[in-house]
DNA sequence: AAATTAGGTTTATAATATAAACTATTTTAT
DNA sequence: ATAAAATAGTTTATATTATAAACCTAATTT
């Protein structure tokens, strides 16, 4: 048995926190998230992109009183592909 | 709680299969774990030096009759990486 | 003896992650 | 009223990384 690919999507700090995030509630707005992670705004925002591009979250933008509001969710096509790299990243460290 | 930091030499999906490969066995050849790992040789001496020169891994090299023979394995210090490394990637997958 | 294989290393390139710099708007202080 | 600072991001530049192509040396094979 060989090693299985790891998404490089997911294989990725930031990005895989970003996708942990999201697959335990039901949306999350952009502050919150780079609140949780720890990143800086402008990494978020290219990550984000990244993973939207890819059809793993959708973000959509709206506002909060006046201010601008981000908002993320997974996609099932990111649940799929979280779960997939979950499971081939046991086989390296199980 | 926020995501801990993965040590980016062992965030990397070759150095990471070296390293799986390695603390399962006393040591391993260099053609070995290019064959389980599927690296191409340049791509596998560069991921070596690295995990080396970090004192995650012992290489050494002598003959095996007149052929060059590298000989691979995992240090006490790159056990303890790999292991906070696992603890802190299953904040994020678990 | 010329070509091929084995076991690697070095170097060049393409991709990636990351933060600095920037934009636009809003709130706060003077 | 207006200057300064904060909010919520985006764009762009840079530094790092991963990766394979090209290379090297010695040993086999044809």
């Amino acid at each position: 048995m060989s090693f299985a690919k790891l998404d490089p999507l997911l294989h990725s700090q930031l990005r895989l926190a970003i996708m942990s995030l999201l697959i335990g509630v039901d949306s999350a707005e952009f502050v919150f998230i780079k609140e949780k992670t720890g990143a800086t705004a402008g990494n978020l925002s290219v990550q984000l992109d990244k993973l939207s591009n890819a059809g793993y979250i959708s973000v959509t933008k709206s506002f909060k009183g006046k201010k601008p509001l981000t908002t993320c969710s997974i996609t099932k096509v990111g649940i799929k592909a979280f779960e997939d790299y979950v499971n081939n990243l046991k086989q390296y460290i199980e």
